[in-house]
DNA sequence: TTGTGTTTTACGACCTCC
DNA sequence: GGAGGTCGTAAAACACAA
């Protein structure tokens, strides 16, 4: 397929004739192995051979990362509103319930934790995301691993 | 078929870090 | 200043009920 594109002179990806391109199964698939199973952040040299292999370029691979951890954000803050409603609907089989779950909720935490941010609010502000730093490969590695820990706990 | 809601690419604005 | 983060949003693509 030929992509006349639309500015060329920042190497964007829209076209005269496509406003964004759809990206094939496959490419999906590949990219959201590596979210799921890998990092949620993506590493320089990962994002260099996901665009090899994938024929996709580096800056489509970087924004489909942003794009994808948005989407769980979305997600985990969904699932959290509809756990809160469904425990404001009170179960008057259980005394107190209400009182425990405030209590529990106010107090054990956790109901959002995602990539590492400490959360009190679904999403936190910049400066207490700790992804802000720039860390060389191996270190950016071990976050992932963090990170992945964190996501298993909070299950 | 069509109206409407949701998801998917892509970007700009703004931020932090080095 | 550049790279890459989030957030908000535009517009195409898609899903689905009526």
């Amino acid at each position: 397929m030929i992509l006349i594109h639309f500015i060329t002179t920042l190497g964007k990806t829209r076209t005269k004739d496509k406003y964004r391109v759809v990206y094939t199964d496959h490419q999906r698939i590949e990219l959201e192995r590596e979210f799921t199973f890998h990092n949620k952040y993506i590493t320089i040299r990962r994002k260099s051979e996901l665009a090899t292999n994938l024929g996709l370029s580096e800056r489509q691979i970087k924004i489909w990362f942003q794009n994808r951890r948005a989407k769980e954000r979305k997600q985990i803050k969904k699932r959290a509103e509809e756990k809160n409603i469904e425990l404001s609907v009170p179960d008057h089989s259980i005394p107190n319930y209400q009182g425990v779950v405030n209590q529990h909720m106010i107090q054990g935490g956790h109901p959002l934790s995602i990539t590492g941010e400490t959360v009190t609010s679904p999403i936190g502000p910049p400066q207490h995301n700790l992804m802000h730093h720039r860390f060389p490969d191996s270190h950016h590695q071990q976050m992932n691993e963090h990170i992945v820990k964190l996501d298993i706990n909070d299950e």
